[in-house]
DNA sequence: TGGCGAGCATGACATCTGTCATGGGTTTCT
DNA sequence: AGAAACCCATGACAGATGTCATGCTCGCCA
């Protein structure tokens, strides 16, 4: 019997997830959790075999909850699901120790077929983000220039990034200028979008 | 027994909502959609009694999904299930005929009741999305600024825009100035995200 | 019928941005 | 040690953008 912990902030899809997987006879949803802190707390005390962990959730982000898991409960395998799949999101993941990783669009058999894997000591990537993430390929962002472009990405004015990233203007417009001109794009609010849309920020 | 069509881009969620609620003795699922368009062609086949269907889908926006409902099958109650609840989606929601809208935080209780609700002629808003659209207001955006700064979210220069609306740059340039007045914000690229976060475009 | 607001446009001005050249300091790799 | 890459900054310039004043047309409502 897998003992398996299940964590997302959508009470509706957490609960609905859980019956799902306890239709199969090997699987037992042992806990749940609508926040990343929550599940952390609740994986402390019961040591489930596998995590299925949400990878945007209010509080702690999914991949810094497979993070701390894999290193506090080595012997719990994580899988994350996630909505929105960004390449970067999958990179972050793979490194942060998770072992699966796939999009709410996978049937239940899918889930549960991956559920079983990891916790047998395989991995899963679902084959379409995985296609994804390598034709992003890497961040050619250095990583002030994410830090400045990821403030960008609110669109706020020049002066205001320069403050929050305790920068001159002119040095943050040089970074800036350096982004858009690797993004590809004709303006940095474009830039931020395309960025994120990759996954470099 | 009430007949619901389930209309869901994500498999995993769909499913899952569909096992949740074949547990109810009084609701059967007897069809499901991964797109709008399908929703809509399944649905003229069906005739379900209660159609849930989710906000964003990759092809027709849920709410569009409603409008034609409505009008074609009268007899079928609509309400919307989505992760990101805006305020404006919310209105334009129950403008399109919308009898219950809920978000996906909801307890699958609450799911289940709400169908019963709808089916038997009520409404039901998810009392914290309402407050959020009441406290939104309206949107003080005339039309045309609205069409202009729904161009301007992608980040696009001001040129494009002026192209992509058939307007002169000069325009563009005051619907958006007037645009930023309105919103409180210091562009139109952070104008255009509050109006998005409140559901103005 | 006159007033009002919305839609559309132009021109002018100040400011903000993007780009480029340049330079100095640090770390890393060879 | 030297090269290469990154970090930080400044200055200058052109072009993009935000703001304001102004004017025209059209449909709506009192």
């Amino acid at each position: 019997m897998i003992r398996i912990l299940l964590a997302d902030d959508e009470h509706l899809i957490r609960g609905a997830m859980a019956a799902l997987l306890s239709l199969e006879d090997d699987l037992q949803v042992v806990a749940q959790a609508a926040t990343g802190a929550e599940a952390l707390a609740t994986a402390r005390v019961v040591h489930p075999d596998v995590a299925v962990i949400d990878l945007q959730m209010p509080d702690l982000d999914g991949v810094s909850v497979a993070r701390a898991l894999s290193s506090e409960l080595p012997s719990c395998s994580t899988m994350i699901v996630t909505s929105h799949g960004r390449p970067g999101h999958l990179k972050r993941a793979l490194a942060a120790g998770v072992r699966g990783f796939l999009p709410k669009t996978v049937s239940s058999d899918v889930l549960a077929t991956v559920v079983r894997t990891v916790h047998s000591g395989g991995r899963y990537v679902d084959p379409a983000l995985a296609a994804e993430a390598i034709s992003a390929g890497d961040s050619p962002l250095t990583p002030r220039e994410a830090d400045v472009l990821e403030l960008a990405l609110e669109g706020a004015p020049i002066d205001e990034i320069a403050r929050r990233a305790s920068l001159s203007p002119g040095t943050v417009r040089n970074y800036l200028s350096s982004a858009v001109g690797k993004t590809g794009a004709s303006n940095r609010h474009e830039a931020a979008r395309t960025a994120r849309a990759r996954g470099w920020i």
